[in-house]
DNA sequence: TTTTTTGTTGATTGACGAGTCAATAAACTT
DNA sequence: AAGTTTATTGACTCGTCAATCAACAAAAAA
């Protein structure tokens, strides 16, 4: 009973399956009748959407990438001040949805899937240029010449926090690696004034 | 012809071997023949020694932390007072023979190895402990009870710029990653007193 | 109503790779 | 000299998995 109109729910379906299962086995070594069976199909249907493997871990990557994109804009969008617009980057980068434990896995395994396929770098470049200008504007006003040396420290913590959660046990605690770049980033400032 | 004494000759191509291996082709996917070729031998001889690939991870794994942690310790013997303390981590953190790409490559894959092998996870622990302990015993003086905090920072921030430098083209550059390191430090710093 | 398009899967293929084994040889021991 | 330990490899087993195929079903188009 073929309902029209499956492509594009199978295709999510299988998106999401695919950052699960990645997050919970820890690695790219996850097969994709893993991922079919997790999002309610065989795997031949799988390879029907997606011509491979690979075109699903990159789909996956462009949907946490593209998740994360929406939010801090969103956050940006009702930041009122410099120091606010910094604290919404902030925030969004460790706002319950994106620090979750499967997806912070997942985040670290794209960053092996981007050591070995170009697309998968690219994807990457292009999500750090961003956040490292929107650190940079936001920053301008409140250090000046000393913008782009701040966002660049504030971007590599960032994603050390990303990193070092993955190897805790227990649920993640987006707050406190929110605190520890906030506290980073108010030193920052105090001195820069 | 075989001379005898072999094994610790052998075992240290092994281990160097990976590491190369797998930083040369960005994962952990890389075959027992792939390592046993580099290191000038045939695939069962590499298992021979080792009992499994995942014993030569684990090796080579050991190994480059020890090396980390070696020059640490030589770092600290030879460094004067707090910040010199502090400065003579970061300065090990990224030197040459440390911030190597392949290195670098290798650790960002062995984090991977963690999630899903308990000895790595276990290894990556020690080794994540023990810098945490130096840094904050280096900025106790200077800290105070912030020290703990700070040390948070750094640790996570080394290791992001670790994680960043993965994605760059070109040489690695330990001098303007130890320089944000450094610059960081200093914000703190200038903040606790 | 025939034809085409879309959805779906079980079975199969073909490749690859970890780990084992049997065999060979050179040392060391007794 | 006979026996044991260490070094070494080519060939093989066995499992796994990405990708393909053939076939079936139902909706839409002609």
């Amino acid at each position: 009973m073929p309902k029209l109109g499956m492509e594009p729910i199978r295709k999510h379906a299988l998106v999401k399956a695919t950052i699960v299962e990645i997050g919970r086995v820890g690695s790219l070594d996850v097969t994709v009748s893993q991922i079919a069976k997790r999002a309610g199909m065989s795997s031949a249907l799988a390879h029907h959407y997606f011509g491979s493997k690979e075109d699903m871990f990159l789909a996956a990557m462009r949907h946490v990438l593209t998740l994360y994109g929406a939010e801090v804009r969103g956050a940006l969008a009702v930041a009122e001040g410099p120091q606010g617009r910094v604290r919404a980057i902030l925030r969004a980068s460790f706002s319950a949805s994106n620090f979750r434990r499967e997806a912070v896995g997942a985040w670290l395994n794209f960053w092996v899937l981007a050591q070995s396929v170009p697309e998968a770098r690219r994807l990457l470049g292009v999500y750090q240029r961003r956040l490292q200008s929107n650190l940079i504007a936001a920053l301008r006003p409140l250090a000046g010449d000393r913008a782009p040396a701040v966002a660049a420290g504030l971007g590599a913590l960032i994603d050390g926090l990303y990193l070092r959660e993955v190897l805790k046990s227990g649920p993640a605690d987006g707050a406190s690696a929110a605190a520890t770049a906030i506290a980073h980033l108010e030193a920052e400032l105090v001195r820069a004034r």
